[in-house]
DNA sequence: ACGTTTTTGTTAACGCGTCAACAAAAACAT
DNA sequence: ATGTTTTTGTTGACGCGTTAACAAAAACGT
């Protein structure tokens, strides 16, 4: 992935979680939270998605997904099924009303990469030369951080 | 505050949030929670601190305070104190052993804010510009959203 | 083929902070 | 002074995700 998408991506999770509003108006988040509809973003772009692979692209537990998915099937926006080939795994597929929220929560994604964009945009070649090195920078920083403390705790 | 600062402020706090281990090293998280250690923060800082001013300074409700200080108070890092013209507000004060995670969690923090500063001043002065700008507009961006957020919830 | 190990999903107990409802004290109004 | 309103702190019910323990299925080793 370019840097600048990946910069674009780190400000759309804090614009994501600060700015919840933002999803507010568009009445998405009334009855469903915004875990549920990130959950429900990596079900509709991942092939095959179970509890296991959820909980890895997600961050959580496979306890919280299994929990989590276990809200969305009650309310709807997901269904299960299996291979005949496995008989332990499950997987998850958005149903249609799943599939409108997906859509939806793209929606504002993309809205939001768009604006910012045009903001990042505004500045010189070389203001966004500097930021896009601060940030890589950064980024490498605390990825270094991270893999000492992985090393630490083995 | 001086505008740098404030970013210093920021990235601080994605720090300790992010970076949990740096306290963990020192083996100050081992017992208390992150919010605790904030809380006795806010505590040593301010004068008379009560449920309510806590709450408001720390963007709790005075629920949760009032939870965190009476786990605060059976660590005994904190006590409770009144005074003689007011029978409704109970003030805090840290205990010796309180007093001793607050000079730690200063020492960090003040640690944390010297790197993050050197980090910083590796840039020219043109790039510092930059990314000073840019985290100013940033931050124009959120406030004027955060008040039109406001503005809607009237 | 069969015993062992690993993977997978679920559940109960827990910690954390919120919300709503409440009682007691303080502040206010007249 | 007295009745009303506001402030303050607490509690119970709740939602969310984690950890730990578990059973069932799959993968592995020989």
């Amino acid at each position: 992935m370019n840097q600048a998408l990946r910069i674009l991506d780190i400000f759309i999770k804090i614009q994501e979680y600060s700015d919840v509003f933002q999803h507010k108006q568009d009445g998405l988040l009334d009855e469903i939270s915004l875990t549920e509809v990130h959950c429900i973003d990596c079900i509709g772009m991942t092939d095959h998605p179970n509890v296991t692979k959820i909980s890895e692209q997600m961050g959580l537990t496979r306890a919280g997904i299994s929990k989590i998915s276990k809200r969305l099937l009650s309310k709807g926006l997901i269904e299960s099924y299996q291979e005949p080939d496995n008989n332990k795994e499950i997987y998850f597929r958005l149903t249609e009303s799943g599939q409108s929220v997906y859509d939806k929560h793209k929606k504002i994604h993309n809205k939001a990469s768009q604006e910012w964009l045009t903001f990042f945009e505004h500045y010189s070649d070389d203001d966004q030369a500097a930021i896009l090195r601060f940030f890589t920078d950064l980024n490498d920083l605390f990825y270094s951080k991270s893999a000492d403390k992985i090393e630490k705790e083995k």
